[in-house]
DNA sequence: GTTTATGCAAAACATTTGCAGCCTT
DNA sequence: AAGGCTGCAAATGTTTTGCATAAAC
């Protein structure tokens, strides 16, 4: 887990060493994947986000950011279901990952670390022979906030 | 664990229960589903091979069939993160639900069956009150005959 | 100076919806 | 007979692409 600074040039070196070239544009969707990097935001959020700081900034120029940035491994997509693809920076150097509890009442998105997954993979690699090398695991249910509230509470957006 | 005629029956028990009618169409699309029980179809595949028992049939029949399914919890619905998202009825009365191992070289699907997530479910509920009733865990990695061969199978679709 | 990256607009794509007519109940 | 269900086509919403221009190297 980088500091966000070192976070930010960790992902421009790997630009430049993979010869990809550091354009304003890109900087500006970085910084705003770095500034959010405990939401999860879809192409369109952040491509509102980084017209605050460019303008001029095209959709079309977010998503081939977004995914030159998850080719080199630097960003995780994902979708919930709902149609659009959310986005968010890979924060550390390793393959560890979080994963995601989604409420079906607020949709809000909690994260939760956990090891126990080596387990199961192990076991897949002994019962079928099928070598895992990334996984992407999500609990869909209630958060504690919304089972607190009775029934007001269902749209958080 | 039904046998694909009780399943059925099932199917279309629980299609009278909620007084949804039974048309040869929504019979139709069942059918496909069953026979394709280890399959992961898209709506397309689904409404191709429809098609073949039921040539009249339309796509936005097909995808509300699926979603009729899925609200009574007779289909699972997932997405591979390819754009559109894939179809699998629920074999089982449960909610016990098997895991996808999705082959980044050929493509193909595998499935694993585990409970090992219910020690995690049990964790976060402890560590964050977040309360679990669905999941979705999906691995990524290369199937034990991708890993067989040196590198010409790249797409066996 | 080259070559890549951009912005715009149009295209592509999966999925949803409106509506008149049909068919299950 | 009445209502839900269907097929078609049009609409929607997200993501991709073509192309001329602009900018990074």
């Amino acid at each position: 887990m980088l500091p966000k600074n070192e976070l930010r040039e960790h992902i421009f070196s790997i630009l430049r060493e993979h010869d990809h070239r550091l354009t304003p544009q890109r900087e500006a969707v970085v910084e705003v994947l770095i500034e959010n990097s405990d939401a999860h935001l879809s192409a369109e959020n952040i491509f509102m986000q980084t017209k605050h700081n460019y303008p001029d900034i095209g959709l079309a120029t977010v998503y081939r950011t977004l995914e030159l940035l998850e080719s080199l491994g630097l960003v995780h997509k994902f979708e919930y279901g709902d149609g659009q693809s959310r986005y968010e920076v890979n924060q550390s150097a390793d393959d560890h990952y979080h994963h995601h509890l989604i409420c079906v009442k607020c949709g809000g998105i909690g994260e939760f670390k956990d090891d126990l997954l080596d387990e199961i993979e192990h076991a897949i690699a002994k019962e079928t022979g099928f070598r895992v090398t990334d996984h992407c695991l999500r609990f869909f249910g209630i958060c504690s906030e919304c089972q607190a509230e009775p029934g007001e509470n269902s749209d958080d957006d």
